[in-house]
DNA sequence: AAGGGCCTCAACCGCTATAGA
DNA sequence: CTCTATAGCGGTTGAGGCCCT
């Protein structure tokens, strides 16, 4: 399909705004409201296109936009939101009032990424950098070598996490059945797909946890073909966690935990096939799930 | 004072999504 | 279903201001 231009080349204007065209263009919008951009700026008597003038609109004249330095709550909120959205800036826009995505964006880019750096964090992940300057987790307290099992990180996680975050969430992240989901879910009247799939899969009470690659056994909740790492993504990117993400005072503990489940479906080749590891699996992996999220704060300082 | 480099952020570009004819 | 107009998005650019030497 050939791309018709959004105006015609000659006579427009480029470059930044003068005050006299933002009042024509305020002017004409508070008489005639948004819309039918195309044909405003000859109707407002602009030398603009359209898209100029939307865009002019839209990130700096419109009346609801806040001007000014942004707070440390914002920028808390900002950080928080990236880490969980990434580069999507006019979704992050929607959870601060009068910000627009390009000002977001902007700031994001000139002070925000800087200040992730001098934490030692990287940018785009928000995880912890390495002495080799890559982004990745702190290996110290994680061993690579059990990294296979899901119920061993969980273990690990609850182990870790028992005493500080959340029951509750922690017990939803693994059963998909938290107060907050549900009270979600009965508000909106709506369960998201994806959260659907993962409380289908993790919430029924027989529920066995079973390694992605753990291939002895069909009987649990997670088929052969279900990737736990792939679980995962929907997982942290479904509307319920990032409701936990963004109202939940556990962000920090919530990246951490999302690091060590991430870092638990990369496995090593090989480790799964190992007598030891399948012992150990058969030992601790298949674990009832309601005992195990019942019995966290006994688990304390089993595996740390 | 001059000028070169760096930083900021408004504006633009190119693309996709969506609605409606 | 196709085509077109429009809206929206994220990445990039570049003018202007600031800072340092």
């Amino acid at each position: 399909m050939v791309r018709t231009p959004c105006c015609k080349e000659e006579g427009i204007k480029k470059g930044a705004w003068t005050p006299e065209e933002d009042q024509k263009l305020i002017a004409y919008l508070q008489l005639h409201g948004e819309g039918g951009w195309r044909t405003l700026p000859e109707k407002a008597g602009l030398k603009r296109c359209g898209k100029s003038c939307r865009l002019r609109w839209a990130n700096y004249l419109r009346p609801d936009i806040k001007r000014g330095e942004f707070t440390p709550e914002e920028d808390d909120t900002i950080i928080k939101l990236h880490a969980l959205k990434g580069n999507k800036w006019a979704a992050i826009a929607t959870s601060l009032a009068g910000r627009t995505d390009n000002e977001i964006k902007n700031y994001w880019n000139t002070n925000l990424k800087k200040r992730l750096k001098q934490k030692a964090r990287d940018s785009t992940t928000h995880k912890p950098i390495n002495s080799t300057g890559q982004p990745g987790l702190e290996l110290k307290t994680h061993k690579p070598v059990y990294a296979s099992g899901p119920t061993r990180l969980l273990n690990r996680v609850a182990s870790k996490y028992a005493l500080d975050l959340n029951r509750d969430i922690l017990t939803g992240i693994i059963s998909g059945n938290t107060t907050i989901m549900a009270e979600d879910s009965q508000n909106s009247g709506e369960v998201d797909s994806s959260t659907s799939t993962l409380v289908n899969k993790m919430s029924a009470n027989s529920v066995m946890i079973k390694p992605s690659h753990y291939t002895a056994s069909t009987s649990s909740g997670f088929s052969d073909n279900c990737s736990f790492s792939d679980d995962l993504t929907e997982l942290f990117n479904n509307k319920e966690i990032s409701n936990m993400y963004s109202t939940v005072d556990n962000f920090e503990l919530m990246e951490e935990l999302k690091g060590i489940l991430s870092y638990g479906g990369a496995s090593d080749v090989g480790i799964e096939d190992s007598p030891e590891f399948l012992d150990f699996l058969n030992e601790e992996d298949n674990m009832d799930l309601e005992k195990f999220v019942s019995s966290l704060d006994s688990k304390v300082g089993v595996f740390f």
